[in-house]
DNA sequence: TGCCTACATATAGAGAGCCTACATGTAGAC
DNA sequence: GTCTACATGTAGGCTCTCTATATGTAGGCA
């Protein structure tokens, strides 16, 4: 129920974002609600996290954006590359690749179903 | 497979170091052994990491140790005590509780299959 | 008019921890 | 005499996330 420890987040924060814009492209303010929606309200990434993130992203080819304005206020709207497709695939599969690997370690005896895609 | 990226590690170092003292006490070198083998061969920890993370964990009261000679060579013997046995435990839900909330972002249509112990 | 909240983006600087690289030393094999 | 495995440790760098702050619009409310 608790908020996620930040420290836990590095390294996951990519595959985040880059996953909630998938299938439509939003801009900041929205990524972060659409993260605390789909985590259940477990999310709240603060939006010195987020922004910088998302140049970063962009920086390296991940994301593309653009300015638009609604309703007087403006927005800069991120949307997938395709390399940046090809890189959220790449971070679910070292997603499950860690998840297994660090169970592994923290629950030897558990039984993990790994449920394919 | 490929190894885990080291970031990802982050804010999951300690839960790594206290589950595998979980059932026995062990020196730095061997915790690290250990660490390779339970995931079989996907965790590579540096010296650098480990060392300095278990003084971490004794200075916060979560390990103890001692020195011993075994075959000449000296080595610093660490175990859990009671308070590092309880973070252990605190541990391991706050990564089934990040494991599901991350999970739940980047893969929203899967089922999760979480076992309990 | 002024205040507050929601919406919206951005940067500076701090903090933490994992890494690379290096330093040191013993034991045993060849 | 050299090499590898065993064994511990520190210094410094790097990167990312966070806190705090700045800026500005729109709309509700008193």
């Amino acid at each position: 129920m608790g908020d996620v420890n930040p420290d836990a987040l590095r390294g996951h924060m990519d595959a985040l974002l880059l996953s909630v814009l998938e299938h439509e492209p939003l801009h900041g303010y929205a990524i972060i609600e659409a993260l605390t929606e789909r985590s259940g309200g477990a999310l709240s990434v603060p939006t010195g996290t987020v922004y910088p993130a998302l140049r970063r992203l962009e920086r390296v080819g991940y994301l593309a954006s653009e300015w638009a304005t609604v309703g007087g206020r403006k927005r800069r709207t991120y949307r997938l590359t395709a390399s940046g497709a090809k890189q959220l695939a790449g971070e679910r599969s070292a997603w499950r690749e860690f998840t297994g690997v660090i169970g592994s370690v923290l629950e030897p005896g558990l039984r993990r179903a790994e449920a394919a895609g």
